[in-house]
DNA sequence: CGGGAGATTGACTGATCTCAACCCGGGTGG
DNA sequence: CCACCCGGGTTGAGATCAGTCAATCTCCCG
């Protein structure tokens, strides 16, 4: 990828043509104030939290977000993640709630932001792009489905296997073939929805038993055919 | 309620106020076929199986439906009910997709089909139709995500005592301050994520204790804010 | 070199699941 | 009319998965 403009230059952040912007015009595409450049967010930075009012879109230029709900007891779950061509924030804008979850960058991310008037407005004026979000929300709908299954169902051991073969089809992998996205021990334990010695114990485990090769956070699947029978996914 | 025609009128089922249909005008309200009458579906049938493909929007008009999936070892994971003025089917419509859950009726219901050309056609027209489908979704996607959390990190006794409140909330009490629905202790416990016999010890423990009172499927509850202390809901 | 965050391991505990037996009421067929 | 069956509900005992607590280790950083 080649960029003639420093990067990142801030017109390419809804020109895309995979972004959810692709069907605007470019009449409507000037509606949206373009005075700043797109935000920074160092890694560990929080985009918005739980509970705030944020009224406008996130789109994600560069990087990867967590995604994520408090607990009662102040443990986190993550709920999703977000990387490069997705948006955040779009639930609260769309329903005029608070965050209902807490947003922080764990890589350096670049992040343009869309006041919500400007998106309701595009919503009522361009069916296209009306109907684009739809998809995108009853996207994530169909993923929640899945995801309050397998916590309801399946054992801790089945949902990690799951969640690193997730993790690699939806980051890839890098030029070692060790999984893209480098998580804590934590942040596993906090999508799988357990604690982090088990994470750390049935990681080992799976080492021992050849099945993943683990250099600290970073990753490699040595045999994704055993973890996805380990996992009992349907494909 | 009154109806001048023999119930269930069809005509009733779009121009009610408050249904999703509201924003739609009489000319696009003509677009939908209605040559028949609203289908009836008796307690217990299925309005669709997961893995079909439907293709199109359900509309309760009366009747209680509960919305599942099928886990790896057949056990129903409960995901949402939907009951008068709900719709269902819209994810996998919109998605193009075929339904990643099963719509079972608890109760004789009557059921409104409309195409999903049609409802795709009216979110490209209709820019209140389309905002009206996108705030049900995100209104979904918000109960999911804090359904993900809970079942992650609640114990299944905070979860059952959530569960008796949601359906208080959601259905209501009859005149002797039953809950209102009707359901099996199985039905229960594929709605907390656990199994029937965990049901059935906490109910009576419940009972024991004075927060609710059963009798048969009926339950009454006794002492809502103990309820909601155990379940450490936030409000 | 001290401090702190994250990772690891062991021991213990306990909430929850599974299995199995049994009960109860309603419906059915002989 | 009665025996039987069946789905749902209950209860008990035992097994176990997974969480908690605590100690230790390893880096990495200032």
């Amino acid at each position: 990828m080649k960029y003639t403009q420093s990067f990142p230059a801030f017109n390419n952040c809804f020109q895309d043509t995979k972004s959810v912007f692709r069907h605007l015009s470019n009449e409507e595409l000037e509606l949206i104030p373009q005075e700043q450049a797109p935000d920074f967010y160092k890694r560990g930075e929080i985009i918005y939290s739980e509970g705030s009012r944020i009224n406008g879109f996130y789109y994600v230029m560069k990087g990867i977000i967590k995604i994520y709900k408090t607990g009662f007891d102040g443990k986190e779950q993550i709920i999703r993640f977000a990387q490069a061509g997705d948006i955040m924030g779009f639930r609260s804008t769309i329903s005029n709630e608070l965050a209902c979850t807490t947003s922080r960058a764990i890589e350096d991310s670049y992040i343009c932001f869309v006041p919500g008037d400007i998106v309701k407005q595009f919503v009522k004026i361009n069916g296209n792009f009306a109907m684009e979000l739809l998809q995108i929300a009853c996207k994530e709908l169909g993923e929640a489905n899945d995801y309050i299954t397998d916590i309801a169902q399946k054992t801790v051991r089945e949902r990690l296997a799951e969640v690193l073969i997730h993790l690699k089809m939806e980051f890839g992998l890098d030029n070692e073939n060790f999984l893209q996205i480098s998580l804590t021990r934590e942040e596993l334990a906090n999508i799988v929805g357990t604690a982090t010695e088990s994470v750390i114990r049935l990681l080992s485990e799976f080492k021992q038993d050849k099945h993943i090769e683990i250099h600290g956070r970073r990753i490699k699947i040595l045999n994704e055919k055993v973890l996805l029978k380990i996992s009992n996914l349907p494909y």
